[in-house]
DNA sequence: CTGAAAGCGCTAACAC
DNA sequence: GTGTTAGCGCTTTCAG
């Protein structure tokens, strides 16, 4: 399959098609005019030696690489998996590889990396991330573009590509309201976060759409755990509030909320319904009943992060500011109405 | 900061420093005998250029890359990513860059990145996935070294590094031992998994070491889930027979068990210990209680990966067939003995 | 239609 | 000590 012990190069294959090495690039790019006889001489010989033309050769020609560096702020995670997929599936159309660096939130290493991806001269930079409020730019002025995907730039003139919680948490209690539930509670993580404020906004704007208030008039805050939301649900039970639909902010806080309930005697999904956030298949699945959820579409953000950024390579100008992907809702047990 | 808008090249550096192309090379790569005050003044005109010598001419040039491969053949995942960190860290201290490359177990898209990976003459390749069984090597004579991580290689001629699954069964059935249980159950996975042999065979040496023997004989072997956990539990709980500790060959699995026990009204870890494997946060920590695992070393095992690859570059011979990397155990609740 | 030559940016060898 | 030359493997004029 691969026998190249040793690599072949384009005079290699010259020399055995008999023809000179600017003819078989020809050949071989399909460029130029070339007699049909030849292009078959010169593909023959290509193939026969197992070529593969080397692309640090091509790339210090054209001054493109087709590499994109990722430059991963956090370390990668739950998150980050899927947005790379989703870039990769983006990229390897148009033939990029990824060159991935994990930063691990030092800035340190962040500068080194970022040097060694500009010395590569990569076609592009995607930078991400753990999803949390904003990060600092990377800087204008770059030789190469610059794409931030999960992650926000705390700069204006720079494109971020981000999930929007707002809609998410929408989608998650026009749900709940859709199959009947009117009095709805959300259990959400700490405030200082902005998907805490993000989705608390959904939340109220979706219920007041619906002309329903917040039970407790306020949502339950705390940390994004299994712990935290199974403690909610017993205070939420304990406070002697009627309710019958709960937004959890995240899958974690909306399994323990399942659970929580469970062993206080209601039914989940007869008595309360129960929607988390994130899609993520552990928790979702092992949940008793399976949760229904808000999916991020991190797939479809990373794609559409090396989308825009394939975009700015090529010259097309792709704006800045925020691009929202809106959320999709995965709808399982825990809302059932039979 | 990198204020470079256009590409510096060596040219430049040179007319600035009023010397030659070569004599900049000498005084950035400090080679050859130069004069202090010329070595000063290129390094000044270098840094005042912003100057990021173009590794692709480098690389041209010298015939290495300094980059390695990483074909993930399953999607990256909860496993691939530690191994990824572990990697990154050996490669970092070499100056080496990852390529990422995730064929998600198609065959036709892995041929398709092992053959842009050697068209952009990585140094090395190293081939990991989903730890299941084998998978088939990607064959001999290779232009550059390849290192299986975490996947074993169906040819004996190629290195894997692995983890210890019999070492982990150990770990945990001795600690069980070790924390005065007598009787121990053992639940796990679908038999035809490696890792279920291997697991099974480490907790039976393990127990005849100790003149014990399994209860039930055998192991109760389902799903790697929560839920097979807990209905194997319910099970071993309605058999009548009597154990003080079960080890679950997942974190998931335990989980399920702790579940299950709790509401059969068996206190964990006072009437029965647990055990699991994978030391994954999530599930370890949302356990009630925490539990007690074994850690798989996945890190280490990357970085043990990427250690290996580094010196067959170099041209160590790094021998063959199958390296095991030791687990770890992690002792929390779940065990605990007051 | 095909070949020869130049050059991408860098470094190693050899002059000076 | 420093400059000059050649060449890594490829593509792209420009002759022929």
């Amino acid at each position: 399959m691969f026998p190249s012990r040793k690599n072949v190069t384009v005079a290699d294959v010259a020399a055995l098609a008999g023809v000179s090495a600017g003819t078989v690039s020809k050949a071989l790019n399909g460029r130029g005019e070339l007699r049909q006889a030849t292009r078959d001489k010169v593909l023959a010989a290509a193939a026969e030696l197992g070529f593969q033309p080397n692309l640090l050769a091509r790339g210090l020609l054209s001054g493109r690489t087709y590499l994109v560096g990722v430059l991963t702020t956090d370390s990668i995670g739950r998150f980050t998996i899927p947005l790379l997929t989703g870039a990769e599936d983006a990229l390897g159309a148009g033939q990029m590889s990824m060159l991935l660096c994990e930063s691990r939130g030092d800035p340190i290493r962040e500068q080194h990396y970022l040097r060694v991806l500009l010395a590569r001269r990569v076609d592009g930079i995607i930078v991400t991330g753990r999803s949390s409020d904003m990060r600092p730019s990377l800087g204008q002025g770059f030789p190469v573009p610059v794409v931030y995907a999960l992650v926000q730039s705390d700069d204006e003139r720079d494109l971020s590509i981000l999930h929007d919680d707002e809609n998410g948490a929408e989608l998650a209690v026009r749900h709940l309201l859709a199959t009947g539930r009117r009095r709805i509670a959300h259990i959400t993580g700490p405030l200082r976060h902005v998907a805490t404020q993000h989705r608390l906004a959904g939340t109220l704007s979706a219920l007041s759409e619906a002309g329903v208030s917040m039970v407790g008039g306020a949502p339950l805050t705390g940390e994004w755990s299994e712990a935290w939301g199974r403690e909610a649900a017993l205070r939420l039970v304990r406070s002697g509030e009627q309710f019958d639909g709960v937004f959890g902010a995240s899958d974690q806080i909306a399994r323990g909320v399942t659970d929580g309930l469970r062993e206080s005697g209601i039914d989940v999904p007869r008595q309360v319904g129960v929607v988390g956030v994130d899609n993520w298949d552990v928790i979702v699945e092992a949940s008793r009943p399976p949760l229904t959820t808000v999916d991020l579409q991190l797939s479809e953000l990373g794609h559409i992060a090396a989308t825009r950024l394939l975009s700015a390579i090529e010259g097309v100008d792709i704006g800045s500011g925020i691009e929202r992907v809106p959320c999709r809702l995965v709808v399982r047990q825990s809302t059932a109405t039979d």
